[in-house]
RNA sequence: GGCCCGGUGGUCAAGCGGUCAAGACACCGCCCUUUCACGGCGGUAACACGAGUUCGAUUCUCGUCCGGGUCACCA
């Protein structure tokens, strides 16, 4: 059996969909678990959509997912060039190798009498006028310059079967089918055609794309029949829906949230939660496991355990998925992925980022969260003297001054301000009052943070604010409070 | 509209003729606790509907309904 090959081949649209990156996955999957090749190749012959720099947002986010190609355009191969604009020359040739068969047609058909005809038949589509014109009329409108497309000729009566590796065997009608385009009316390539011969020239042997290619599929093997070529594996992909607000699904776009891969990361989704979530989305493993790297599902990826059924993205689940992989960093790691985000809430401040990074970490979902959680080391917020109360906590505005008077000598009293004496010196006067821990802790939390919902405790926000500055606020709290 | 595909809790999903129909997310409750989180424990919640086939259907067949896809000189 030959090695297996497959192949990504995105548009350049300066835009990476989930959906696209979950296929450009799936294939890479495909390969790596049958000890494949992984190919990317760039699908540019819409010269009216060419987005300056967007090749790269397609090298980037590869590199930043994972997702290494063996062959492309920027490493080379043998099968190349992998930019299609670069192969424009290759096409023709076989349409009328085609056309010398006699399994293809050149259309001289104008577009005006295109749409009427169009118009005027029951289903639509092309009438095959051009199919069997006499040869001296061909010759005829070839010299006087007549523009035309080539055409192939498709069957007319019977039907088409294959089989899909998901999907299972999908019948057609070939009555559905139209004599399709192969060149287009610049000496381009249509879409499809130029698929099949890439595809076969580059050896694929399997290709993965959306499932809304099933339908098209018979038009493609029809192509690889007519050339005798090998037809490869189909591994079509159920689509990804997004939810709307009124409760319905519909094909995820912009409207549900970020649907780019770049929109992701910048809304603080980690590169290996996305791929992590989306590999689950549409598949699943024998053993129902969640987490799984990327070499891990290289491993244990199987083409049997692809679902039919379309999904939801589900940004909730994506969510856990970030949490998870941001809980199992090192504090090290997690500080380096969070500096940005501290720098964007506490400036160039000299406060200890691992400090802060490890009582942040256990409480981040996504890094885009973290500057509104850590503002207030920067600055003590506006806060109201109602916070000082907590049923919980039995604190309330008669004990609350006398808590934080005691906090405040106690704190003043010690030399050195970090964890552990902070931690023996608030614990002590809990004990030495006779009052539960929180009822010393939340006064304490409250005048240095001036919110409810912290980041850490009162002693790891003491010790992160230090000595000075912990008891410059704890005494604007007593002044609150006076 | 024709054709193609799909339909298990709110979401992702396991299941492949016999199960009290897994698990995860979300949600709710309890515990832990100096807040919030994390963690632990528990809970609510599903086979779209109707006929068959069968001793027995979520699993197989057909129909209905619902949802999506596709019918280009776009990719």
């Amino acid at each position: 059996m030959s090695k297996v090959r497959t192949r990504f081949a995105p548009s350049p649209t300066g835009f990476m969909h989930v959906g696209n990156l979950r296929t450009a996955l799936y294939e890479y999957l495909v390969a790596k678990s049958l000890d494949g090749v992984f190919v990317l190749r760039i699908e540019d012959t819409d010269r009216e959509r060419l987005v300056e720099g967007a090749v790269d947002v397609i090298y980037n986010t590869m590199k930043t997912a994972g997702l290494i190609h063996d062959e492309g355009p920027d490493v080379g191969g043998e099968y190349g060039p992998y930019v299609q604009s670069e192969r424009k020359d290759m096409y023709l040739p076989y349409a009328e190798q085609l056309i010398k068969e006699g399994k293809a047609y050149r259309c001289f058909c104008t577009k005006e009498r295109l749409e009427e005809v169009q118009n005027s038949t029951v289903g639509g589509g092309y009438d095959r006028h051009c199919r069997d014109l006499e040869q001296a009329e061909i010759d005829r409108l070839l010299e006087a310059g007549t523009p035309y497309v080539i055409r192939q000729k498709m069957p007319i009566e019977g039907e088409t079967k294959f089989v899909d590796a998901v999907f299972g065997e999908i019948t057609v009608d070939n009555a559905e089918l139209q004599d399709q385009i192969l060149i287009k009316a610049d000496g381009y390539p249509t879409y499809n055609f130029a698929n099949v011969i890439d595809d076969h020239t580059m050896g694929i042997t399997h290709v993965v794309r959306g499932s809304e290619y099933l339908s098209s599929t018979p038009k493609y093997n029809l192509l690889y029949e007519a050339f005798g070529w090998e037809i490869p594996t189909y591994i079509h992909l159920p689509l990804i829906n997004g939810k709307n607000d009124d409760g319905t699904v519909s094909k995820l776009s912009k409207r549900h949230g970020s649907t780019g891969f770049e929109d992701l990361i910048a809304e603080g989704y980690l590169p290996e939660a996305i791929i992590n979530y989306i590999a689950l989305l549409g598949w699943c493993p024998k053993d129902n496991q969640e987490i799984f790297s990327l070499d891990e599902l290289c491993k244990v990826f199987d083409i049997s355990g692809i679902s039919k059924s379309p999904s939801v993205f589900d940004y909730d689940k994506l969510d856990w998925f970030n949490a998870e992989y941001i809980r199992k960093m090192s504090v090290e790691e997690f500080a380096q992925v969070a500096d940005p985000y501290f720098t964007q809430a506490l400036g160039e401040s000299d406060i200890d980022r691992i400090k802060l990074a490890s009582i942040l970490q256990q409480r981040t979902v996504k890094l885009t969260d973290i500057p509104a959680t850590i503002d207030f080391f920067k600055e003590l917020p506006q806060y109201d003297k109602e916070l000082f109360v907590n049923k919980k906590s039995k604190t309330n505005l008669e004990n609350a001054p006398v808590m934080l008077k005691a906090v405040y000598d106690k704190l003043s009293a010690l030399e050195s301000f970090d964890h552990d004496s902070i931690h023996d010196a608030l614990i002590g006067l809990a004990t030495e009052l006779e009052v539960k821990n929180g009822t010393v802790m939340w006064p304490a939390r409250i005048s240095v943070a001036g919110k409810q919902v912290t980041p850490g405790g009162a002693i790891e926000i003491l010790e992160i604010l230090g000595k000075e500055e912990s008891l410059r606020r704890i005494q604007i709290g007593l002044e609150k409070l006076a």
